[in-house]
DNA sequence: ATGCAAATAGGAATGATTTGCATTCGTTTA
DNA sequence: TAAACGAATGCAAATCATTCCTATTTGCAT
C-alpha cells in the first residue's frame, strides 16, 4: 500500500530504495497468493509495471530473504517459493493433488527440535519441515 | 558386496536384474559418504564400471527409491541425494559449517505431525524435516 | 535358443537459476 | 543541486540439475 513505508523498510535493512525493490516488496504485499515463485512475481511484476528482467527478480527476491524481509522455501517441485516473512516462523502442510499450502506452528515440535539439537552438541540455527499429502477437497479424494 | 544379494533384491521388489541397477546399489553400499547425489553416483560408477549413462543413473536412483531400496533427500543445495533405505525412516541434522550430516527419528515429533495433518483433514503421505545448525566441532565454531 | 517388452546410452531438450557486461540509477558529498 | 562513484539493472548467454527422445541392446519367459 504504502511505498513510503517500503522505502523505510529497504532503508532499515542497508537497502539502497530502488524500483524493482519496491515493485517485489508490493506484489507480495497485494498477491492473493502468498508463496511465489520468482516465474511468478517476474509475470505478475510485467503484467503491471511493464519493465523488469527476471535476472532481476531473482536477485531481489534472493536479496530481501538475505535481510529477512522474505523468507524462501523448498517444496518439491523443483522450484524456491517465496513469502512475507512476517511475524513468526512456521511450517508448511502441503496437499500433493492440488497444491494447496497450509501454514502452522507447533510448539511442542519446535521444543523437540531444539532439545535433539542440544542433545547432538548442535547449535540450531533454523530447519526446514514440510508435510505431504491429500486434503480433504472431494477432487483431491477421487480415485479414478 | 554380495551380486547375489542385490540381484535378489531386486528380483523381490519386481525389478530385473541389470548391471546399472546392480552397480548403483554396489556404490551406495560400499561408499565411505551415506548421502549421494546422482552426480556422484555417476563419477563413482565411471571410475569403476566405466560404463553407465547420466540418463540411466537418474532413472535408476528414481526406481530405487520408488520400490523402497532408496530414500531421497532434498537438503537446501539444489541437488537432490539419496541413501540406502535400510531400517526404517528418519530425518537429518546437518552442520551448515563442515556439512556433516546426523540421522535422528523422534517419536514424539511423528506423533505431532500426524495429529497436525490429522486436525486439517489431511491424510498425510510423507514429510521432510532437515535441521540445520553449528555442530560442537571446534573447526566449526571458530569465530574469526 | 528366440522374441518381445523393458532397459540402456547418449545426446539433445527443458526448466530453473546465475553470470558477464555495458548501461543506468541512487546516494553521498561538495 | 550537480558531479562522481559504486551499486543495481537488463539482457543475453551460460550453467546446473534433470528429463526426454530414439535407436540399440538386454533380461528373461517361453
Amino acid at each position: 500500500m504504502d511505498i513510503e513505508a517500503n522505502a523505510a523498510l529497504l532503508k532499515k535493512k542497508g537497502l539502497k530504495i530502488t524500483t524493482p525493490r519496491l515493485a517485489v516488496l508490493e506484489i507480495f504485499q497485494k498477491s492473493k497468493e502468498r508463496h511465489l515463485s520468482a516465474e511468478d512475481v517476474y509475470k505478475e511484476a510485467l503484467s503491471k509495471d511493464g519493465d523488469l528482467g527476471l535476472a532481476t527478480v531473482y536477485r531481489v527476491l534472493t536479496q530481501l530473504s538475505e535481510v529477512g524481509l522474505l523468507a524462501a522455501t523448498n517444496f518439491e517441485t523443483g522450484k524456491t517459493t517465496f513469502e512475507l516473512n512476517e511475524g513468526g516462523h512456521h511450517d508448511h502442510l502441503v496437499c500433493l493433488s492440488c497444491g494447496s499450502v497450509i501454514e502452522f506452528n507447533d510448539e511442542e515440535i519446535e521444543n523437540r527440535q531444539e532439545l535433539i539439537a542440544k542433545q547432538h552438541g548442535f547449535r540450531l540455527i533454523n530447519h526446514s519441515m514440510a508435510l505431504y499429502g491429500v486434503c480433504s477437497k472431494p477432487a483431491c479424494n477421487d480415485v479414478g
